[in-house]
DNA sequence: CATGAATGAGTGTTCATTCAT
DNA sequence: AATGAATGAACACTCATTCAT
């Protein structure tokens, strides 16, 4: 009667897991810490507390770690969209702006400087799949496909979603990431939001 | 009459500016054809036309002609936009406003890949004097100042220029860098400006 | 009986010691078939038999190597140094001076040109722990300390130690390295010892 | 009669010379603020006040350079101990020893760390010509030649020449560079004289 | 003769990657 | 799988030397 437990699946693959996150991990906290150029594979072994081999056996080169940590902040960050697209299914074209800037700021909030260090520091081609303002396009045309009640007429959806994704995206950075002293993250938000509405109804 | 040589300047600083700029264009030639990791202080030196202990005497390490080619893109762009400024002192807000996008589109237009290699791709720390949006904040801010009457009462100096400098920048990029397929240029221009002027009459 | 085993030291420090030693050769080799000025640190590697790499996992720089190479020498010799001394422990004065310098040109002997090249051509900054008439000063004062009944009661301590210590080191050198045409090796080894004792009856 | 002036002799040559000795000071200023590393063409001709063409006017490559300080030093010292060994022609011998030591001292006290930089730091083949203990063999058989009836019969001029010359140079180096805390110059000195005048008179 | 910008071979050193254990 | 010592190609950078002015 000796059946294998059935709950305990793929200690491998979590293991895997575990070990793919701390390499990631361990990149930030070398660029955050130091300077890209600190980031070495050895470096990024011992900070991650596995050995260099075993950094080779999930990444095939230094790239594709680089690579990995964009997808994973894209992916993190479209997760939250996700989640407020589906949690306003219903809401008014306004109320959903909103959580949409606020989702986008909340993303960002728990670790401010990752977003530019990555971008700014960690080389990448962004493309359509790790492009943030390409991914919001999509999200933001099918949030508006089902309220082009809400829309001016002379408003094309492609355009309008155009717009609208790339209000969101760089207004929500720039409340974080270069806000002037004398404007606090509210007023930011609430002129980020103010910027998007006016534009949706103008 | 024995006027002074009125040309003649200083051939030391003439060949300085010669072989830094060719230094410099030898960065992005590499860049554009290969890739950043192509990008090695001999191959610079190659490419340049210049031997590489002479690019050593103009630059102290590597880094500094990343930052270099950061700002003489930054003073590029300004110069242009500082440009559109003086030409349009006098012009009604709109009009200022349609010059600005026009401008900052075709700053970026004569490369329109470099910016987005130099951001992406050549490591950097912007500060607030290579990061553009901060630097148009003050450019509107000014801008904005001598508009007042034209603004909203409800609306602060600060927060609008800090509105209207990333809007103007995020959707200048938007407008060549992120199109989607179905938008034009002309279509992004436009209505990038519309969501400029929205926001403003707001 | 299961004792322990009692052989296998570790094959890491064997290794360890073994690249140092090859380094360290490899670099004695060089100057000597050479020049100083061959001695480059893939130069080294080659001869020695490692990839540079490893030089680098003993050594954090170039420099280092020297100082090592100058420690090994030192070393040696002292270890050549405390033997004659522990092996004449009891014996008359007269004859450990003999056997001291004695014990410095055989110290030498094995490879004359050696301490020369490593003197005038290997960078190094002599200190205490290197500089070779500073370790004898306390090797002759503890030698001559158990031996006061032997000295004249004139002599300070430290005065005859540093003086002897200073004849014994520059008379076997010059025995070795400086003789002059007419003067035969085994001369020039009881002029030396001459000219110790003759200074410690005195 | 415009007749040249008949003093101002080659003002070429005393321009030679000044520049000659400018660089050889240059060298001998950086190594003892920085390293012998930090002694480059280029820094020499800097702190010595002259471009680094005119550095090659005067000597062919760098280690002439070093040659030539080498040279110079032993033209100092050999020129202070010519005189001693003039002004005491007809002194006992053991007046004339004294001599040579206070000379051998005051030739470098002037500079005490420069000998140690030059010897240790400054590479060199030394040779009959530049190495000073082969020197002073000379110069001591020379002086002894005149004394023979103060040797006793055993001693044989050339050993004792030999012996002497060393003991002499040894002693004054140590007496400056590697004397033990207890025990003063002025004691160093004598007790070298007193070594010498022992091995003479043994 | 003096200058010093320019040269480029060559250096010390790093670090992505491998592979025997 | 995991390890980490070893590798060595390739890099950033230096510096002795030249030569046009």
């Amino acid at each position: 009667m000796n059946r294998a437990l059935p709950k305990r699946r793929q200690p491998k693959q979590r293991r895997a897991r575990q070990t793919v996150e701390a390499v990631l991990d361990a990149v930030i906290r070398i660029v955050k810490r130091e300077d890209i150029s600190a980031v070495t594979t050895n470096r990024i072994a011992e900070v991650a507390g596995v050995s260099i081999g075993s950094v080779y056996q999930y990444f095939p080169d230094k790239q594709s770690i680089f690579n990995a940590l964009h997808r994973r902040h894209v992916d993190q960050v479209d997760r939250i969209i996700q989640t407020k697209l589906v949690e306003h299914a219903a809401a008014p074209l306004d109320d959903l702006m909103r959580e949409m800037i606020e989702g986008m700021i909340e993303a960002h909030r728990s670790d401010p400087e990752l977003y530019h260090l990555l971008a700014t520091n960690v080389p990448h081609r962004p493309d359509g799949t790790t492009d943030f303002a390409v991914r919001l396009h999509g999200v933001f045309r099918l949030a508006l496909a089902s309220r082009t009640h809400q829309l001016k007429p002379a408003h094309d959806l492609d355009r309008v979603a155009f717009v609208v994704a790339n209000l969101v995206d760089s207004l929500s950075h720039a409340a974080l990431f270069r806000r002037p002293p004398r404007v606090s993250l509210g007023e930011a938000k609430s002129e980020a939001l103010r910027a998007v509405l006016a534009y949706l109804h103008d």
